[in-house]
DNA sequence: TCAACATTTCTTGAAATATTGAAATATAGC
DNA sequence: GCTATATTTCAATATTTCAAGAAATGTTGA
């Protein structure tokens, strides 16, 4: 089974990129960008079509969508006069095995037991 | 192989739990502590040695592990005179579950080719 | 080039968050 | 109870981040 964290060739986020990454996250609009766009997968979204479903005004999102595209998070591509945003899912890889990485592995020794237990191998 | 994000008993943050955890590790003192303290494991380290270690002032760093402790990241408890920090392995897990489900599961027709072929199963 | 559409940039003010240092609280040992 | 140690709380200040709307920019298709 070949696991979206344990991928060898798929490199754990530096300190800089996982601050970067969690700090665009942390917004609730960002955030439900991020799940819109992970929804719409590799189509992408064009951005007016993302503010019309968040409710958001043109010109917030805007904002929103260039820190989440600044942060490594999502991509866009310009189609006709729209520009479609799509997730660049390895950042978001990435970012998880910043996390899981430290919760598991490299400190077998020192990992409590309820992560040992519930979660790894 | 049982793997951090595929247990089906450890639950997915939500979205609520997932701003206010990416929040807390979107701070370089506190994303610093966490990886301190997933090192230190279950035993846990004491809010002064995490502060000589970080070079932080004692008050500081209290209030950035009660930010952690009240995102459900880490937890404390007293031993004499110390009290003692530790990661709360279960909050981490959960909250990468919160990011690679939304990334590969649920939405297959849709997650790009990047994310299946490199990451996904 | 012009008209129409899509997106970005800029400005302003409000709200949230971080830092510092001093004071307060809690525990252990005498 | 008293003192030393460990940690937290508090108040004042500084910094960062957010939202809203107007204006500017860029792109397409005629």
């Amino acid at each position: 089974m070949k696991t979206l964290h344990s991928d060898p060739a798929l490199p754990r986020a530096t300190e800089t990129e996982a601050l970067l990454r969690f700090s665009a996250l942390s917004q609730e609009t960002r955030l439900r960008i991020v799940r819109l766009l992970v929804m719409a997968g590799q189509n992408g979204m064009p951005a007016g079509t993302i503010a019309t479903q968040l409710g958001s005004s043109d010109s917030r999102l805007s904002f929103h969508l260039s820190h989440l595209e600044h942060a490594g998070l999502v991509h866009s591509r310009r189609e006709g006069r729209s520009i479609i945003y799509s997730v660049v899912f390895p950042a978001l890889a990435a970012l998880s095995e910043f996390l899981i990485q430290d919760c598991c592995r490299g400190f077998e020794e020192n990992v409590n037991e309820g992560c040992k237990s519930e979660s790894c191998d």
